[in-house]
RNA sequence: GUGGUUGUAGCUCAGCUGGCAGAGCCCCGGAUUGUGGUUCCGGUUGUCGUGGGUUCAAGUCCCAUCAGCCACCCCA
Protein backbone atom coordinates (compact mmCIF):
# COMPACT_ATOMS: atom_id res chain seq x y z
CA UNK A 1 0.00 0.00 0.00
CA UNK A 2 1.36 3.37 -0.98
CA UNK A 3 2.23 5.69 1.86
CA UNK A 4 0.09 8.62 2.47
CA UNK A 5 2.40 11.74 2.31
CA UNK A 6 1.90 15.15 4.48
CA UNK A 7 -0.31 17.88 2.54
CA UNK A 8 2.17 20.33 0.97
CA UNK A 9 2.87 23.65 3.18
CA UNK A 10 2.31 21.22 6.61
CA UNK A 11 4.70 19.93 8.95
CA UNK A 12 4.92 17.72 12.19
CA UNK A 13 6.11 19.29 14.93
CA UNK A 14 8.35 16.37 16.74
CA UNK A 15 9.57 15.32 19.63
CA UNK A 16 12.79 17.01 19.00
CA UNK A 17 11.50 20.30 18.88
CA UNK A 18 8.34 20.27 20.73
CA UNK A 19 10.38 21.30 24.18
CA UNK A 20 11.37 23.98 22.35
CA UNK A 21 8.40 25.62 21.85
CA UNK A 22 6.99 24.93 24.98
CA UNK A 23 9.69 26.77 26.23
CA UNK A 24 9.52 29.90 24.02
CA UNK A 25 5.30 29.61 24.43
CA UNK A 26 5.57 29.56 28.25
CA UNK A 27 8.07 32.83 28.27
CA UNK A 28 5.42 34.42 26.06
CA UNK A 29 2.68 33.63 28.11
CA UNK A 30 4.62 35.25 31.32
CA UNK A 31 5.44 38.46 29.36
CA UNK A 32 2.23 38.93 28.79
CA UNK A 33 0.46 38.41 31.71
CA UNK A 34 3.17 40.37 33.42
CA UNK A 35 1.19 43.47 31.65
CA UNK A 36 -2.10 41.74 32.36
CA UNK A 37 -3.09 40.55 28.91
CA UNK A 38 -5.20 37.68 29.45
CA UNK A 39 -5.82 34.64 27.07
CA UNK A 40 -8.56 34.78 24.97
CA UNK A 41 -9.26 31.37 22.67
CA UNK A 42 -10.84 31.42 18.95
CA UNK A 43 -11.77 29.24 16.55
CA UNK A 44 -10.35 28.65 13.43
CA UNK A 45 -13.12 28.56 11.49
CA UNK A 46 -14.78 32.01 10.59
CA UNK A 47 -17.34 33.14 8.14
CA UNK A 48 -15.56 34.76 4.84
CA UNK A 49 -17.12 37.44 4.90
CA UNK A 50 -15.38 38.17 7.81
CA UNK A 51 -12.00 38.71 6.62
CA UNK A 52 -12.80 39.97 3.56
CA UNK A 53 -13.65 43.61 3.49
CA UNK A 54 -11.17 44.01 7.01
CA UNK A 55 -8.27 42.95 5.41
CA UNK A 56 -8.21 44.94 2.24
CA UNK A 57 -9.83 43.38 -0.87
CA UNK A 58 -7.32 43.81 -2.92
CA UNK A 59 -4.53 42.14 -0.64
CA UNK A 60 -3.58 38.60 -1.85
CA UNK A 61 -4.56 37.47 1.91
CA UNK A 62 -7.76 37.58 0.64
CA UNK A 63 -7.99 37.37 -3.04
CA UNK A 64 -6.10 34.31 -3.29
CA UNK A 65 -4.56 33.15 -0.18
CA UNK A 66 -7.34 32.18 2.00
CA UNK A 67 -8.44 28.36 2.74
CA UNK A 68 -12.49 28.15 2.08
CA UNK A 69 -15.04 26.20 1.71
CA UNK A 70 -19.29 26.20 1.56
CA UNK A 71 -20.97 24.90 4.68
CA UNK A 72 -24.76 25.39 3.96
CA UNK A 73 -25.56 28.67 2.92
CA UNK A 74 -22.17 30.13 4.65
CA UNK A 75 -18.63 30.29 2.41
CA UNK A 76 -16.35 29.28 5.37
CA UNK A 77 -12.52 30.04 5.48
CA UNK A 78 -9.82 29.13 8.02
CA UNK A 79 -8.79 31.99 9.78
CA UNK A 80 -5.42 33.83 8.03
CA UNK A 81 -4.92 36.00 11.07
CA UNK A 82 -6.75 36.74 14.48
CA UNK A 83 -7.11 40.41 14.70
CA UNK A 84 -10.44 40.37 12.93
CA UNK A 85 -11.04 37.52 15.11
CA UNK A 86 -10.72 38.88 18.11
CA UNK A 87 -12.38 41.94 17.50
CA UNK A 88 -15.57 39.96 16.54
CA UNK A 89 -14.99 38.17 19.80
CA UNK A 90 -15.05 40.98 22.06
CA UNK A 91 -18.43 42.27 19.98
CA UNK A 92 -20.46 39.27 19.99
CA UNK A 93 -19.56 38.65 24.02
CA UNK A 94 -19.93 42.31 24.73
CA UNK A 95 -16.52 42.31 26.56
CA UNK A 96 -15.67 45.86 25.59
CA UNK A 97 -18.69 47.40 27.87
CA UNK A 98 -16.06 46.73 30.71
CA UNK A 99 -13.90 48.87 29.67
CA UNK A 100 -10.36 48.49 28.47
CA UNK A 101 -9.64 45.13 27.50
CA UNK A 102 -5.84 43.44 27.24
CA UNK A 103 -5.91 40.24 25.94
CA UNK A 104 -3.46 37.54 23.99
CA UNK A 105 -4.03 34.48 21.82
CA UNK A 106 -2.07 31.74 20.16
CA UNK A 107 -2.35 28.96 17.75
CA UNK A 108 -2.50 28.14 13.81
CA UNK A 109 -3.50 30.46 10.85
CA UNK A 110 -3.83 29.15 8.09
CA UNK A 111 -2.86 30.92 3.91
CA UNK A 112 -2.08 29.11 1.14
CA UNK A 113 1.32 30.42 -0.32
CA UNK A 114 3.97 29.05 -1.85
CA UNK A 115 5.64 27.50 1.28
CA UNK A 116 9.23 28.22 1.97
CA UNK A 117 11.54 27.50 4.90
CA UNK A 118 9.90 30.11 7.66
CA UNK A 119 6.70 30.07 5.82
CA UNK A 120 4.39 27.26 6.38
CA UNK A 121 0.53 27.05 5.27
CA UNK A 122 -0.44 26.02 8.69
CA UNK A 123 2.19 28.34 10.66
CA UNK A 124 1.43 29.76 14.39
CA UNK A 125 0.80 33.17 15.64
CA UNK A 126 1.05 34.02 19.15
CA UNK A 127 -0.72 37.99 19.18
CA UNK A 128 -1.91 40.75 21.73
CA UNK A 129 -4.73 42.89 21.34
CA UNK A 130 -5.77 45.93 23.66
CA UNK A 131 -9.32 47.57 22.84
CA UNK A 132 -10.67 50.27 24.42
CA UNK A 133 -8.54 52.63 24.42
CA UNK A 134 -7.28 55.18 21.58
CA UNK A 135 -4.24 56.31 23.62
CA UNK A 136 -0.81 56.15 22.29
CA UNK A 137 0.27 54.61 25.74
CA UNK A 138 -1.27 51.59 24.64
CA UNK A 139 0.96 51.56 21.59
CA UNK A 140 4.10 52.29 23.10
CA UNK A 141 3.30 49.35 26.51
CA UNK A 142 2.91 46.79 23.28
CA UNK A 143 6.02 47.49 21.76
CA UNK A 144 7.83 47.38 24.88
CA UNK A 145 6.30 44.84 26.38
CA UNK A 146 7.37 42.55 22.88
CA UNK A 147 11.08 43.98 23.46
CA UNK A 148 10.86 42.78 26.93
CA UNK A 149 9.53 39.15 25.34
CA UNK A 150 12.73 39.24 22.78
CA UNK A 151 15.29 40.47 25.78
CA UNK A 152 13.60 37.00 27.77
CA UNK A 153 13.95 35.11 24.61
CA UNK A 154 17.88 36.04 24.39
CA UNK A 155 16.55 37.08 20.79
CA UNK A 156 17.03 40.88 21.23
CA UNK A 157 20.64 41.41 19.38
CA UNK A 158 19.37 39.60 16.31
CA UNK A 159 16.18 42.30 15.96
CA UNK A 160 15.18 45.09 14.95
CA UNK A 161 12.10 47.54 15.39
CA UNK A 162 10.83 49.88 12.63
CA UNK A 163 7.92 52.02 13.00
CA UNK A 164 5.85 54.10 10.87
CA UNK A 165 2.91 56.76 11.52
CA UNK A 166 0.12 56.16 9.09
CA UNK A 167 -2.26 59.17 9.98
CA UNK A 168 -5.49 58.97 10.33
CA UNK A 169 -8.28 57.64 7.22
CA UNK A 170 -8.71 60.94 5.85
CA UNK A 171 -4.87 62.07 5.85
CA UNK A 172 -4.73 58.92 4.37
CA UNK A 173 -7.00 59.38 1.47
CA UNK A 174 -5.34 62.44 0.68
CA UNK A 175 -2.25 61.24 0.92
CA UNK A 176 -3.16 57.66 -1.63
CA UNK A 177 -4.93 60.04 -3.93
CA UNK A 178 -1.26 62.02 -4.27
CA UNK A 179 0.45 59.37 -4.49
CA UNK A 180 -1.74 58.49 -7.45
CA UNK A 181 -0.92 61.11 -9.29
CA UNK A 182 3.09 60.69 -8.39
CA UNK A 183 3.08 57.46 -9.70
CA UNK A 184 0.81 57.69 -12.82
CA UNK A 185 3.52 60.29 -13.82
CA UNK A 186 5.87 57.12 -13.95
CA UNK A 187 3.12 54.48 -15.56
CA UNK A 188 5.59 53.78 -18.43
CA UNK A 189 8.60 52.50 -16.34
CA UNK A 190 6.54 50.64 -13.69
CA UNK A 191 5.90 46.91 -13.48
CA UNK A 192 2.30 45.44 -14.03
CA UNK A 193 2.15 44.88 -10.32
CA UNK A 194 2.59 48.39 -9.50
CA UNK A 195 0.65 49.52 -11.80
CA UNK A 196 -2.39 47.78 -11.07
CA UNK A 197 -1.55 48.99 -7.43
CA UNK A 198 -1.80 52.57 -8.02
CA UNK A 199 -5.65 52.32 -8.39
CA UNK A 200 -6.33 49.16 -5.63
CA UNK A 201 -3.43 50.08 -3.19
CA UNK A 202 -0.67 53.02 -3.67
CA UNK A 203 0.48 52.40 -0.26
CA UNK A 204 2.17 49.39 -0.94
CA UNK A 205 3.92 50.50 -3.68
CA UNK A 206 5.95 52.10 -1.33
CA UNK A 207 7.73 48.70 0.15
CA UNK A 208 7.92 47.47 -3.10
CA UNK A 209 11.52 45.99 -3.83
CA UNK A 210 10.97 46.00 -7.22
CA UNK A 211 13.68 48.15 -9.23
CA UNK A 212 12.17 49.57 -11.16
CA UNK A 213 9.71 51.35 -9.03
CA UNK A 214 12.65 52.56 -6.52
CA UNK A 215 13.50 55.32 -8.60
CA UNK A 216 10.05 56.79 -8.64
CA UNK A 217 9.42 55.96 -4.95
CA UNK A 218 12.35 57.96 -4.21
CA UNK A 219 10.72 60.63 -5.73
CA UNK A 220 7.25 60.09 -4.15
CA UNK A 221 5.64 62.21 -1.69
CA UNK A 222 6.22 62.10 2.00
CA UNK A 223 3.38 60.38 4.07
CA UNK A 224 4.69 62.22 7.12
CA UNK A 225 4.18 65.43 5.56
CA UNK A 226 0.56 64.75 4.91
CA UNK A 227 -0.16 63.99 8.70
CA UNK A 228 -2.09 66.44 10.97
CA UNK A 229 -1.27 67.93 14.42
CA UNK A 230 -3.38 64.84 16.39
CA UNK A 231 -1.85 62.36 14.49
CA UNK A 232 1.79 64.20 14.48
CA UNK A 233 1.55 64.51 18.22
CA UNK A 234 0.29 60.72 18.92
CA UNK A 235 3.14 59.28 16.92
CA UNK A 236 5.79 61.93 18.78
CA UNK A 237 4.47 60.75 21.95
CA UNK A 238 4.79 57.02 21.15
CA UNK A 239 8.11 57.29 19.82
CA UNK A 240 9.62 59.41 23.48
CA UNK A 241 7.81 56.11 25.47
CA UNK A 242 9.65 53.77 23.22
CA UNK A 243 13.13 55.60 23.65
CA UNK A 244 12.33 56.81 27.25
CA UNK A 245 12.25 52.50 27.94
CA UNK A 246 15.59 52.30 26.15
CA UNK A 247 14.41 50.47 22.98
CA UNK A 248 15.71 51.35 20.11
CA UNK A 249 14.18 51.37 16.83
CA UNK A 250 14.33 53.00 13.34
CA UNK A 251 11.44 55.37 11.62
CA UNK A 252 10.68 53.72 8.51
CA UNK A 253 8.16 55.81 5.76
CA UNK A 254 8.15 52.77 3.36
CA UNK A 255 6.84 50.45 5.97
CA UNK A 256 3.16 49.93 4.81
CA UNK A 257 1.35 47.09 7.24
CA UNK A 258 -0.18 44.57 4.29
CA UNK A 259 -3.86 44.56 5.95
CA UNK A 260 -6.23 47.55 5.56
CA UNK A 261 -7.12 47.99 9.09
CA UNK A 262 -4.20 49.80 10.45
CA UNK A 263 -4.08 53.82 11.13
CA UNK A 264 -1.79 55.78 12.94
CA UNK A 265 1.01 53.42 15.09
CA UNK A 266 2.41 50.48 12.80
CA UNK A 267 5.38 48.72 13.41
CA UNK A 268 7.34 45.62 12.69
CA UNK A 269 10.21 43.61 14.40
CA UNK A 270 12.81 42.54 11.63
CA UNK A 271 16.24 39.81 11.58
CA UNK A 272 18.82 42.94 11.91
CA UNK A 273 21.63 40.91 10.35
CA UNK A 274 20.33 37.93 8.44
CA UNK A 275 19.96 37.94 4.77
CA UNK A 276 17.03 35.67 4.59
CA UNK A 277 14.13 37.32 2.81
CA UNK A 278 11.19 35.43 5.71
CA UNK A 279 12.65 38.04 8.21
CA UNK A 280 9.67 39.70 9.65
CA UNK A 281 9.08 37.94 13.37
CA UNK A 282 6.51 40.54 14.65
CA UNK A 283 4.27 42.91 13.34
CA UNK A 284 1.15 45.09 14.75
CA UNK A 285 -0.16 48.79 15.01
CA UNK A 286 -3.23 50.11 15.50
CA UNK A 287 -6.83 49.50 14.19
CA UNK A 288 -9.48 51.90 15.59
CA UNK A 289 -11.71 51.44 12.44
CA UNK A 290 -12.43 47.78 12.60
CA UNK A 291 -14.79 47.38 15.23
CA UNK A 292 -16.94 49.46 13.26
CA UNK A 293 -16.07 47.85 10.05
CA UNK A 294 -17.32 44.55 11.21
CA UNK A 295 -20.71 46.47 12.17
CA UNK A 296 -19.88 47.31 16.15
CA UNK A 297 -19.87 50.52 17.79
CA UNK A 298 -16.40 52.62 17.92
CA UNK A 299 -13.95 50.88 18.80
CA UNK A 300 -10.50 51.61 18.83
CA UNK A 301 -7.66 48.99 19.41
CA UNK A 302 -3.88 48.20 19.04
CA UNK A 303 -2.34 44.99 19.22
CA UNK A 304 0.60 42.30 17.05
CA UNK A 305 1.20 39.20 16.39
CA UNK A 306 4.44 37.41 16.09
CA UNK A 307 5.20 34.11 13.92
CA UNK A 308 6.33 31.34 16.31
CA UNK A 309 7.39 29.02 13.52
CA UNK A 310 10.75 32.03 12.85
CA UNK A 311 10.77 33.18 16.19
CA UNK A 312 11.25 29.46 17.45
CA UNK A 313 14.04 28.70 15.16
CA UNK A 314 15.69 32.26 15.99
CA UNK A 315 15.67 31.27 19.56
CA UNK A 316 17.04 27.95 18.92
CA UNK A 317 19.76 29.53 17.13
CA UNK A 318 20.51 32.60 19.71
CA UNK A 319 20.98 29.10 22.43
CA UNK A 320 17.80 29.24 24.11
CA UNK A 321 17.85 25.62 25.53
CA UNK A 322 14.83 23.41 26.90
CA UNK A 323 16.59 19.91 27.10
CA UNK A 324 13.36 18.04 27.91
CA UNK A 325 15.46 15.90 30.16
CA UNK A 326 14.08 12.47 31.37
CA UNK A 327 14.81 12.38 35.01
CA UNK A 328 14.58 8.33 35.87
CA UNK A 329 14.99 5.09 34.20
CA UNK A 330 13.93 2.42 35.77
CA UNK A 331 15.45 -0.85 35.06
CA UNK A 332 13.70 -4.02 36.19
CA UNK A 333 15.41 -7.12 36.80
CA UNK A 334 13.26 -10.16 36.70
CA UNK A 335 9.66 -10.40 35.75
CA UNK A 336 9.19 -11.22 39.21
CA UNK A 337 9.48 -8.06 40.06
CA UNK A 338 7.51 -6.22 37.86
CA UNK A 339 4.95 -5.57 39.90
CA UNK A 340 6.82 -4.41 42.93
CA UNK A 341 8.53 -1.87 40.11
CA UNK A 342 5.08 -0.75 38.87
CA UNK A 343 3.93 0.41 42.38
CA UNK A 344 7.25 2.18 43.27
CA UNK A 345 7.21 3.92 39.89
CA UNK A 346 3.59 5.27 40.33
CA UNK A 347 4.65 6.17 43.69
CA UNK A 348 8.17 8.64 42.49
CA UNK A 349 5.25 9.82 40.07
CA UNK A 350 3.20 10.83 43.14
CA UNK A 351 5.88 12.76 44.37
CA UNK A 352 6.04 14.67 41.22
CA UNK A 353 9.25 13.03 39.50
CA UNK A 354 8.75 11.66 35.70
CA UNK A 355 9.63 8.21 35.78
CA UNK A 356 10.20 5.90 31.85
CA UNK A 357 9.75 2.11 32.94
CA UNK A 358 11.81 -0.37 31.15
CA UNK A 359 10.14 -2.68 29.19
CA UNK A 360 11.10 -5.49 27.05
CA UNK A 361 13.51 -7.62 28.51
CA UNK A 362 17.59 -7.52 28.62
CA UNK A 363 20.13 -8.06 31.55
CA UNK A 364 20.99 -4.80 33.56
CA UNK A 365 23.51 -3.70 31.66
CA UNK A 366 21.71 -3.66 28.49
CA UNK A 367 18.57 -1.78 30.43
CA UNK A 368 21.30 1.32 31.60
CA UNK A 369 22.55 1.31 28.01
CA UNK A 370 18.87 2.57 27.25
CA UNK A 371 18.93 4.83 30.10
CA UNK A 372 22.26 6.84 28.61
CA UNK A 373 20.57 6.79 25.16
CA UNK A 374 17.02 8.10 26.57
CA UNK A 375 19.45 10.85 28.35
CA UNK A 376 18.10 10.47 31.57
CA UNK A 377 19.40 12.15 34.86
CA UNK A 378 19.19 8.63 37.19
CA UNK A 379 18.46 5.24 36.83
CA UNK A 380 16.56 3.23 39.16
CA UNK A 381 17.16 0.01 39.64
CA UNK A 382 14.80 -3.07 40.62
CA UNK A 383 15.31 -6.55 41.26
CA UNK A 384 15.04 -9.02 43.41
CA UNK A 385 17.56 -7.82 46.66
CA UNK A 386 15.34 -4.61 46.43
CA UNK A 387 12.23 -6.00 46.52
CA UNK A 388 13.01 -8.21 49.83
CA UNK A 389 14.26 -4.98 51.46
CA UNK A 390 11.68 -2.78 50.22
CA UNK A 391 14.70 -0.45 48.68
CA UNK A 392 15.32 1.31 45.55
CA UNK A 393 18.90 1.80 44.59
CA UNK A 394 19.60 5.00 42.74
CA UNK A 395 22.39 5.18 40.62
CA UNK A 396 23.78 8.92 39.12
CA UNK A 397 24.31 8.03 35.69
CA UNK A 398 26.44 11.14 35.01
CA UNK A 399 29.35 9.90 37.66
CA UNK A 400 28.21 6.39 38.52
CA UNK A 401 27.34 7.36 42.33
CA UNK A 402 24.83 4.50 43.95
CA UNK A 403 23.00 4.59 47.31
CA UNK A 404 19.83 2.60 48.60
CA UNK A 405 17.18 3.89 49.66
CA UNK A 406 14.05 2.65 51.55
CA UNK A 407 10.67 3.49 49.72
CA UNK A 408 9.47 5.94 51.64
CA UNK A 409 12.88 8.16 51.62
CA UNK A 410 13.44 7.52 47.49
CA UNK A 411 11.50 10.44 46.47
CA UNK A 412 13.27 12.69 48.77
CA UNK A 413 17.08 11.35 47.87
CA UNK A 414 16.26 10.92 44.33
CA UNK A 415 15.48 14.51 44.08
CA UNK A 416 18.65 15.41 46.38
CA UNK A 417 21.02 13.39 44.03
CA UNK A 418 19.56 14.70 41.25
CA UNK A 419 20.30 18.21 42.39
CA UNK A 420 23.87 17.61 43.73
CA UNK A 421 25.07 15.86 40.18
C1' G B 1 0.98 32.44 -8.36
C1' U B 2 6.29 33.27 -11.37
C1' G B 3 11.49 31.78 -12.02
C1' G B 4 15.69 28.69 -10.43
C1' U B 5 17.47 24.33 -7.97
C1' U B 6 17.31 19.58 -5.46
C1' G B 7 14.97 14.56 -4.53
C1' U B 8 19.19 7.46 -3.41
C1' A B 9 18.14 3.38 3.78
C1' G B 10 14.91 6.36 9.75
C1' C B 11 19.19 10.53 9.36
C1' U B 12 23.76 12.66 6.57
C1' C B 13 25.27 11.55 1.94
C1' A B 14 28.57 8.70 -2.16
C1' G B 15 27.28 6.31 -6.73
C1' C B 16 32.26 9.01 -13.19
C1' U B 17 30.84 9.20 -20.19
C1' G B 18 23.94 4.18 -18.88
C1' G B 19 26.28 -2.24 -16.99
C1' C B 20 24.59 -6.68 -10.12
C1' A B 21 22.24 -0.14 -5.17
C1' G B 22 26.75 1.60 -1.31
C1' A B 23 29.20 4.12 3.30
C1' G B 24 28.81 6.43 8.08
C1' C B 25 25.33 7.29 11.99
C1' C B 26 20.94 5.20 14.19
C1' C B 27 18.44 0.63 15.35
C1' C B 28 18.59 -4.78 16.63
C1' G B 29 21.50 -9.18 18.43
C1' G B 30 26.10 -11.18 20.63
C1' A B 31 31.31 -11.04 23.58
C1' U B 32 26.61 -15.76 29.23
C1' U B 33 22.67 -14.02 33.56
C1' G B 34 22.95 -7.11 39.02
C1' U B 35 26.33 -2.15 36.54
C1' G B 36 26.14 1.91 31.43
C1' G B 37 28.44 5.89 28.19
C1' U B 38 34.43 3.12 25.03
C1' U B 39 35.74 -1.14 22.02
C1' C B 40 34.98 -5.68 19.04
C1' C B 41 31.83 -9.14 16.09
C1' G B 42 27.24 -10.04 13.51
C1' G B 43 22.39 -8.40 11.43
C1' U B 44 17.99 -5.58 9.36
C1' U B 45 16.84 -1.48 6.53
C1' G B 46 15.39 0.79 -0.26
C1' U B 47 8.99 0.75 -5.61
C1' C B 48 16.76 5.32 -6.21
C1' G B 49 10.01 11.01 -4.87
C1' U B 50 5.90 9.27 -8.47
C1' G B 51 4.17 8.09 -13.59
C1' G B 52 5.45 7.54 -18.54
C1' G B 53 9.29 7.25 -22.56
C1' U B 54 14.25 5.99 -25.08
C1' U B 55 17.50 1.53 -24.68
C1' C B 56 19.59 -5.28 -24.92
C1' A B 57 20.15 -2.58 -20.20
C1' A B 58 18.01 3.59 -16.61
C1' G B 59 19.60 5.78 -9.82
C1' U B 60 22.20 7.79 -14.30
C1' C B 61 19.25 10.16 -20.61
C1' C B 62 14.12 12.56 -22.11
C1' C B 63 8.98 14.20 -20.76
C1' A B 64 5.30 14.92 -17.15
C1' U B 65 3.98 15.22 -12.11
C1' C B 66 4.59 15.71 -6.76
C1' A B 67 7.51 17.53 -2.72
C1' G B 68 11.62 20.39 -0.34
C1' C B 69 14.85 24.59 -0.70
C1' C B 70 16.22 29.68 -2.82
C1' A B 71 14.60 34.25 -5.06
C1' C B 72 10.22 36.99 -6.54
C1' C B 73 5.49 37.81 -4.53
C1' C B 74 3.23 38.05 0.15
C1' C B 75 3.49 38.29 5.24
C1' A B 76 4.32 36.92 11.19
Amino acid sequence: MKQIELVRGMRDLLPTATPLWRRVEDIARDCFAAYGYDEIRLPVVEKKVLFERQLGEHTDLVEKEMYSFAAGDNELVLRPEATVSTMRAVLSGGLHRKGLLRLWYGGPMFRRERPQKGRYRQFYQLGAEAVGSDSWAIDAEQIIMSARLWRNLGVGKRLCLHINNLGNTDERRGYRERLREHFRRFDSVLDETTRRRIDTNPLRILDSKDESARAAIAKAPRLSAALGDDSRRHGERVKNAVAAAGVDFEENETLVRGLDYYNLTVFEWVLSDDERRQNAVCGGGRYDGLAEQIGGPSLPGCGFALGLDRLVDLAAQCGLNADGRLQCYMAVMGDDNAAFADTVAEDLRNAGLSVWRHVGGGNLARQLKKANAGAATLALLIGDEERTNQEVTIKRLSDGCEQRAPLKLAALQIKEMMNNG
